[in-house]
DNA sequence: CCTATTTCCCAGTATAATAGTATGTTGATA
DNA sequence: TATCAACATACTATTATACTGGGAAATAGG
C-alpha cells in the first residue's frame, strides 16, 4: 500500500495547519472536528511531525501547533518519508537493508530502481502550498 | 512497501522461465533453487501465475510450468497488479473502496491520483522481455 | 495560587497481512 | 505401475497497522 494513514492524515494536519495559520495556535481538537480523524490518534502523528521540526507545540491554554515553516518550504516527499519511515516500493531498497547477495545477477533491480526513482520525482514536486492550491471540487461523484 | 514478496517473486520467476524457454517445461525445483526461494512458497505464487494465464501447469513426470505468452506480451504493471491485488500508493483509491465522503473537500486527492498515475505509467512501460534485457552487473558493490 | 486547558509521554490491544510450512491428492509419463 | 510434479487445503509465527487509555507537565487567565 506504500502509504498508510501515518502519512495521509500527516498531509491533512499540515495542509489545515496552513490554512489556519494566522489564527494563531491550533489545537488538535479542532484538526480532528475538521478532519474527521481521532484526536489520540492524531497525537502520535503529530508527534512524529514536532521531531521533525515541521510544526512547533505550545502547552496550556491558548497552546496547540503551528507550523514551523511556510508551508512552500515543506516538501510532501520529506513528509512521507519520515511518516512512513521511507518511501521504497521495495525491501531491498530500503535504507539500512543488507546488501543483497542477489544484486549482480538481479534481473530485477534496475526496474525497481527507476520505480523508487519515479515515486520521488513525482513526490518531492510538491509542497503542501501546493496541496492548498488543489481546487474543492474533484470530479468525484459523492 | 507497496510491493510484497509476492510480487517480487513472480517477477524473478517469469523472467527465469523467460530465460529457460526452449527447454520445455521447467519445474519449480529448478526454479526454486536457481532463485533460491522456498519451493512451497513459489507454489502459492505460480498457483496465481496460473490463474490468470500468464504460465501454463503440466503435471506429472516431464511436466512443470511454461509462460503462455511471449515476453514481450507480459506486461509488468498487469503482474504487479495480479500478485499484490491492485498498486494504489492509498487506501481511497483501491479498486472496490467505498466513496470517500470527503473527496470533494480532500486538498490531498488529487496529488494521490497523479502518484497512482505515475506508477502505472512506470511499471507499464516494462515487459517481461525488458527485464530479460536488463545487463548482468549492476552498480552494486557485493 | 488555583483551575481549566492543552501538549506531551508511555503503555496496551484488536485486527489483518505477510511469509511462510505441512500434509496430502490428482494426473501424466516412462 | 512406479515415479514425478503440479494441484489443493489448512495451519502458524511474526510483524505492522490503527487505534485507545491513563496520566504528567506546562501555560494562561482569574
Amino acid at each position: 500500500m506504500l502509504i498508510s494513514t501515518k502519512g495521509r492524515y500527516a498531509l491533512r494536519v499540515l495542509v489545515d495547519m496552513a490554512e489556519h495559520s494566522g489564527q494563531g495556535y491550533i489545537t488538535l481538537r479542532d484538526i480532528a472536528g475538521r478532519q474527521d480523524i481521532s484526536e489520540k490518534y492524531l497525537e502520535s502523528i503529530v508527534k512524529e511531525l514536532v521531531r521533525h521540526e515541521l510544526v512547533t507545540g505550545l502547552r496550556g491554554k491558548g497552546g496547540g501547533y503551528r507550523l514551523s515553516k511556510a508551508p512552500e518550504d515543506i516538501g510532501v516527499g520529506d513528509v512521507l518519508r519520515f511518516m512512513e519511515g521511507g518511501l521504497a516500493p521495495v525491501a531491498c531498497l530500503e535504507e539500512g537493508h543488507k546488501v543483497c547477495p542477489r544484486a549482480s545477477v538481479c534481473r530485477t533491480l534496475t526496474f525497481w530502481r527507476g520505480l523508487d526513482e519515479a515515486i520521488r520525482q513525482y513526490t518531492d514536486g510538491y509542497t503542501i502550498a501546493d496541496l492548498m492550491r488543489t481546487e474543492d471540487g474533484n470530479d468525484y461523484i459523492i
